[in-house]
DNA sequence: CCCATAACTAGCACATTCGCTAAATAGCTT
DNA sequence: AAGCTATTTAGCGAATGTGCTAGTTATGGG
């Protein structure tokens, strides 16, 4: 799955953000947001498949981490575009100092 | 509305590396899919809504410009998580070479 | 072995999204 | 003013996403 609609939901963009400060199980992360369990299991799995986070089983407990390739990924792909675009506007600027120097 | 959500259809993502290349008009964006012009005209609004592109009007036609601001912060998000994430590992980094030197 | 705990999957209802066609709007041209 | 062109808005149906409750699976403790 993508990881821009993973990173498309508010909730998943906090379960980001919380497994960023260090692995947790899945009842903690359900433990901070109003909504039921099932429901965040739900977003997990979304940010399983997305490759966003790995998990794996301690005990009875299912710990997940958030893996830096995807989110990377994602990261890269939006700085190329801000890049593209920045680099048109410095050839802009270049240009128009030219006309100024040249008085046109 | 949101940035990430967005960016989380593909074809909006396409149209967001589009304008990177520069401005273009909404005719000429919609000619390069598959799909109708009123569902390329939507996702535009979403675009706009987002404030991820800004538009004008000449004469006939509504020109859209891909905008740095809101994929910028969005950028940045996602390399803030990924820095708290690089810096936790750098650390357990640093503790295991400390152990290690100390013969644990 | 049976029960408790942790988390998941299944199935339902409601809202939203995505594409479509048809109609409206705005500016240029004659 | 009438029509042409470019684009948007309105409204429809199918598909998907989100939250819920109920039931299932897996592990550990008495």
């Amino acid at each position: 799955m993508d990881v821009f609609e993973a990173l498309a939901d508010p909730t998943r963009r906090e379960i980001v953000a919380m497994l960023a400060g260090g692995e947790r199980n899945a009842g903690d992360i359900a433990a901070r947001f109003p909504m039921k369990g099932p429901s965040v299991s739900r977003h997990l799995r979304v940010l399983r498949e997305s490759g966003v986070v790995s998990y794996r089983k301690n005990a009875t407990a299912w710990i997940y981490r958030l893996e830096p390739g995807a989110l990377g990924e994602a990261e890269q792909w939006m700085r190329a575009q801000l890049e593209v675009l920045h680099a048109r506007f410095d050839r802009l600027e270049a240009h128009l100092d030219r006309m100024k120097e040249r008085g046109d």
